[in-house]
DNA sequence: AGCGCTTCTGCAAGCGCTTGCAACAACGTA
DNA sequence: TACGTTGTTGCAAGCGCTTGCAGAAGCGCT
């Protein structure tokens, strides 16, 4: 691998013109510049990541946390992130959680030396475990509110409100909940507000689970809710509805005439053929987008002030999988 | 950041002493080593990645690429890979390539000095690209054979055709082929090994598609399947085959009635209730494993030979979801 | 007592890059 | 002609760690 010597040796100048010539270019003269750039091209060099980072304290690198990479939610803001790193000649570094806790702590601990910063989706870590590691490196938090630090959270209860609306609207009164895991920060935030509703309402709601968000889980829990007498059913998430959905189909329920149902996202529901379901749009991509922005501002800009978070606005999608109930 | 001269001085002995108290303990006395690990407790130490790296030349680093992460079968492998990689403790960087072989090189040729070694997911690059980073860091092939690397598939073809065979035995004639994205190394040759099946027993086979390997593109499929005139569909993979199915439910096609269904990988289909359906059991997870503990034996190892590739072998799970075609 | 040996520790160089500082040239300007 | 500017370059230090080498003990042996 050839080095910065080698190429100031092969242009003709000395090593920290060849760095300069390559990191700020407008402190060279043009002529300098032609020649360096010639030995780089032909010596094919590139600049040892290490050695940069040692100098200057920057890696280049944002850690993306993620409980898991099967939910598509997550998947989906992990890829928007590294998109959007790449725009600032970064790369990001996605550690998978499980969800747990501890391995939330250690991947934060173990990547602190070697990231510029951090967009922590869905953290299970306390707010002062998280504030704590602020304080050397920036943290952004991903649809979870952390006081303290920017967070991006997407308006979903909002969303699920004219759901509910809708629903009672159409004379449902019983209402089953699927949820998602437990250590969910937006789970318990849905579920609170469905309560509210509830309450305010006259709506009865059932809750089923928690269940993993996936597939297989929503498939599960069909059978379950179909029993369970309720109208119509909102789900955590997009992968479990179509589970359920899943299900529905080979046990001869059919939606709406027989249930209505909703989720709580749309990820999953992008491009499926048929009649669309209701769902509150999420736009998860822009949260990744939007973590990966602010950790840039925050690691480039003068300091200062720091990047407000942002609640995300949804839209809901009303559609035809949700009708009147069928008794009514 | 506290640095390995304040542990040093914490502890009363040299830098030196501190560094291999940590990477070679059994090179420093019992009792300094106490006296080491203290200090390194009592500052909370930990070393500097970078300044690692630049003096061994090893950053802790492996690189996966994958196609995406929508797809179960890589993020399984990726996760895998990732938590095997802990095992040495080292981590895993995922760097997601949208299939794109541009952008595979530029991952390739970026991360080349940032990582141990590469775990190339279904490489699109040519062979003779990767040789050549292979040249300077190892690289190993999954899901897709690469000659002069050690590459680790999984035999779909042979448990394919078992499949076949039952289908024959049942007496399937009109059979469907529901492709996977073209650049796949692995639909290829799944494409090629049905052809030379249908051949040999005097199925009809038909292929639709090539489509995306998504639920919503097998749900978009699944009328134009249906309408087909075929007995019994093969889909390239389970997220694919769930989408034909919940669409099958939804158009009133009965498995296996009405269709035999048979997935060539059966990742999405664990844990699902139900009857189950006939797949390739793929084990994704230890592609990734084994990736990633040749890659290790490729870098710890004292060099010489070069860890042999496989062929992990599948096993069918033949069940009802294949019945006997409705005219017969 | 003297010797070689093992065991442990410190010194110092160096990994490849960045950057503050100083040197220098070229160029007005007074 | 002398001097301050501006623009361009090189020198050298240093980022925090690892490691070859050599020195210092401590040991058993003759």
């Amino acid at each position: 691998m050839a080095s910065l010597d080698d190429v100031a040796r092969e242009a003709g100048v000395s090593a920290s013109t060849v760095s300069r010539a390559l990191s700020r270019p407008s402190m060279v003269a043009e002529s300098t510049l032609v020649r360096v750039r010639a030995a780089v091209e032909r010596l094919g060099f590139r600049a040892n990541p290490a050695a940069r980072a040692l100098t200057t304290g920057r890696s280049g690198f944002f850690a993306v946390l993620v409980p898991d990479l099967d939910n598509p939610f997550y998947s989906t803001t992990a890829t928007a992130a590294q998109d959007q790193a790449g725009r600032s000649g970064r790369r990001v570094l996605i550690a998978v959680t499980g969800g747990d806790p501890d391995r939330e702590a250690e991947a934060l601990g173990e990547l602190e030396g070697q990231v510029d910063g951090f967009a922590v989706q869905s953290p299970v870590s306390s707010a002062a475990a998280l504030k704590e590691v602020h304080a050397r490196k920036p943290v952004v938090a991903i649809n979870r509110r952390v006081p303290g630090l920017t967070s991006f959270t997407v308006d979903t209860p909002g969303g699920l409100g004219q759901v509910y609306d809708r629903l009672v609207e159409l004379g449902h009164r019983d209402v089953a909940y699927l949820a998602g895991p437990p250590s969910s920060w937006m789970d318990r935030h849905r579920r609170a507000e469905l309560v509210e509703h509830a309450a305010r309402s006259g709506l009865r709601v059932r809750v089923h689970g928690p269940v993993r968000p996936a597939f297989a889980e929503g498939a599960a829990a069909a059978r379950e809710i179909a029993d369970s007498g309720c109208t119509a059913v909102l789900v955590y998430n997009s992968l479990l509805l179509l589970g359920v959905m899943f299900e529905f189909g080979r046990l001869g329920v059919r939606v709406p005439e027989d249930i209505s149902v909703a989720a709580a996202d749309d990820i999953a529901l992008v491009d499926l053929p048929g009649p669309p379901i209701t769902a509150v749009r999420t736009p998860a991509d822009e949260l990744g987008r939007a973590a990966v922005l602010a950790l840039t501002t925050l690691v480039d800009g003068e300091g200062g002030d720091r990047p407000r978070g942002r609640r995300l606005p949804t839209t809901v999608r009303i559609t035809d999988s949700l009708a009147p109930p069928r008794t009514a």
